[in-house]
DNA sequence: TGACTCCTAGAGTAATTACTCTAAAAATCA
DNA sequence: TGATTTTTAGAGTAATTACTCTAGGAGTCA
């Protein structure tokens, strides 16, 4: 039986991914779990808190998978363990979408924030680095630092770019399968320019892997008339 | 003397932007204005609507400039037009920073966004296009769609990225130039490796041009630690 | 059993805030 | 000028919502 400061903190996390931290009030919470607004704050202070914790929750997963040793590393593993990646950050994904409100509302969370955004950035460079080392990409620091933070980027705002082009999404859990893999698609597509060497053969078979299947592949370009199939040049 | 209605939109803007959309009343908007509330909501029958117009004054300003012709195109030209777009999106960067809820709140409005996003993407596909028939890039179609993605999610994500590192960002009006700069820089590290024949030529100067000064460099990547300068291999 | 701490309920409050309403000033027009 | 319309003020309201307070149940330990 989990704690109900557990069980608050999971449907808060809950409400918020499917609404939108800003439209779920503590009441809402306190309703959705069968326990009174008493309750509620005799476990958590204020709203506040509860964010900060499911920040907490969230950024201590994330650098606990990013501490984790890799083992020899190749293109594919890492594309496969930027997955699980994305696929946490999904979990967490009301965050990077009030991210905004949060930070504003809350100088320490702010500052944690910014030391969690540092270490991710850290490890995603040695990460990249040793790609680089076994001659998997090939880049120079410059490039390396570049692609690192469009991969920030892309990942960190990939579920509220998600959320609002289609914001049936965050109700349909069966789309998130096939949009995460999108995100993954779009780092490969960030990365397939440096590949080198062997690699290079599996990049058909990752991109067809990754690449959007029908439902999805609409959502940013699927429709899009104005492209032809010309082939390049 | 421009109408109370535009000079309602004006300063909302300006609050929004600074302090997010969340955080500004209608109360502090006609206080701003040195207006009474009765006044403002003659103007604009909710919050929504003055959201809605400005969405509407974003959207045109911006479709406008990307249908703007262009004449011959350089990559240096492109790259300099992509300034002027983001410097736009800049003005109004509340928008995307707050877009999850707006497009929650107003069915409308986000039918008409996805439609922006369209014609977004449509047009930029066009511009890449241009580039590749001139033999200034090398794409295949899947790789032009991959790149315009990702610059997509760049620019509309980098004016919420920069708010959520930088807070102070959106007080001191002086780290705006340079923080867009950066966001340049970013889209040049996106179409690098892509660059082909004379223009490879400018790529170091454009860098150089873009690339984030002192204050700016530290945002993302300037002083992490474990980054050695090892020049690739 | 009794004492003590932890947990819960739920009514209630204070403050915020989007928005209304009436009446009067200002502009426009005949 | 007088009539009509547009614009403004500003007090006020209804609803929301984060949060409090008190009192009582439920374990735990002596």
């Amino acid at each position: 039986m989990t704690s109900t400061k557990e069980r608050i903190l999971n449907t808060s996390l809950t409400l918020f991914n499917r609404q939108g931290e800003r439209n779920v009030t503590t009441n809402h919470i306190a309703d959705a779990l069968g326990i009174s607004p008493g309750n509620l704050y005799y476990h958590f202070r204020n709203k506040g808190v509860i964010v900060a914790a499911l920040f907490e929750r969230y950024s201590e997963h994330l650098l606990a998978l990013l501490q984790a040793p890799q083992g020899p590393l190749t293109w594919t593993i890492k594309t496969h363990y930027f997955e699980g990646l994305l696929a946490s950050m999904w979990q967490y994904r009301f965050f990077h979408r009030d991210l905004t409100h949060f930070l504003h509302a809350d100088q320490a969370l702010a500052a944690r924030y910014q030391a969690f955004v540092e270490v991710v950035l850290e490890r995603g460079l040695v990460i990249y680095g040793e790609l680089r080392s076994s001659g998997i990409i090939d880049v120079d620091d410059e490039q390396l630092q570049g692609l690192m933070v469009n991969t920030w980027v892309l990942m960190s705002s990939w579920a509220s770019l998600v959320h609002g082009l289609r914001p049936d999404a965050a109700a349909d859990e069966a789309l998130d399968e096939s949009l995460m893999r999108h995100g993954i698609y779009q780092i490969i597509c960030l990365e397939e320019p440096f590949l080198r060497g062997e690699t290079r053969e599996h990049l058909e078979e990752m991109k067809a892997r990754y690449r959007a299947a029908d439902t999805t592949s609409a959502l940013l370009l699927g429709h899009v008339p104005g492209m032809q199939r010309t082939g390049s040049e």
